[in-house]
DNA sequence: TCCATTTTGTAATGTTATAACATTACGCAA
DNA sequence: TTGCGTAATGTTATAACATTACAAAATGGA
């Protein structure tokens, strides 16, 4: 850990973690164990079964707000000794985000644990090209132009995608 | 070709090809023809060179309102002899989108023709699921909720994804 | 014409993802 | 506790997508 100044936030706002306080030094430690315990409650209201498997994936992505990449997870997952086959990340990652506890980064081939399973639908990401860290935004998106256009034309729409990419503040001001 | 009725577009409207119309039958001949003309233009006034690989590669993503893989453009630039090296595809399509002509699907791991090489700056994309048709979308997007949410945040926008995935109303009609 | 730069050809390799099928673990009821 | 059905995992193979490296050729300007 680095001892750097933490912020401490306070339990009931815990859980609506905001962005950008991802991308300022926090308490992780607080940040991991909220989320957790918020996959475990959705996993026992929506009857899935949090393997171990499953429990040592979501771990690895809680680690940091970095996404990993497919093969990192089979690293971790081998831990030195034998690395673990695809299919047994892949598998463990389809279940996870279709349970809502992750997200696949499209734009980076990688994957990141949700910040906030209980209240997370059609996320958009922030991606910081300097630190790799990366936070979800929870901005009402119904009022979106492009819901407008979309709706105009007769598009049904079924999944909407968002990854925006950019430089957060902490790294802003640390070129400057 | 197919027989179906045509919609004649008057050629003073046809650089701002509406997304919609890429869902239902149209002039495709036009449609080439005019974003090839953009495509040239857009080159000659950038002093990027057109090359034979690099147009064929161009002539394949237009043929259809579709995307392609990276593989089946090699295919198709091998055209039954012998296949073309998976860095000849790449290249050309490198040059593609860095010129403006192309875009990669991210969340197909595919690459498509711009519509509109003119105008076009940070797209949306509509994916229709059912007849694999890829639209798209000129809406201004300046006052979305989340730049808002960026801009408060002091997340500073470089590159904008936005992929959505559904039924056109085309598919929509066809499966009531 | 010569030089510098861009483009191309080609081989090798790396990374991400899925298919197919055997095996094991778990939840539950008899 | 046993047996059964389902869910999850292990394993092998392969498909699909992407990059690196380097030599050869083409191109455009001095």
């Amino acid at each position: 850990m680095s001892d750097l100044e933490i912020k401490t936030i306070p339990a009931h706002e815990q859980s609506s973690q905001l962005a950008d306080q991802i991308f300022e030094p926090h308490d992780h430690a607080a940040c991991v164990s909220q989320t957790v315990a918020a996959a475990e409650a959705k996993c026992i209201q929506d009857r899935a079964r949090m393997t171990e498997t499953r429990r040592k994936v979501l771990d690895f992505l809680l680690e940091e707000h970095r996404p990993l990449g497919a093969y990192a997870i089979l690293d971790k997952l081998g831990d030195g000794g034998q690395r673990a086959q695809p299919p047994v990340a892949y598998r463990a990652l389809d279940f996870l985000i279709e349970n809502g506890l992750a997200h696949r980064i499209e734009s980076l081939n990688a994957y990141i644990a949700c910040s906030n399973p209980s209240k997370c639908a059609a996320p958009t990401f922030l991606i910081c090209q300097e630190c790799n860290l990366v936070a979800e935004s929870f901005a009402d998106q119904h009022e979106s132009p492009l819901r407008t256009a979309a709706d105009e034309m007769g598009f049904m729409i079924e999944r909407e995608l968002r990854e925006v990419s950019g430089t957060c503040r902490t790294c802003h001001k640390a070129a400057a």
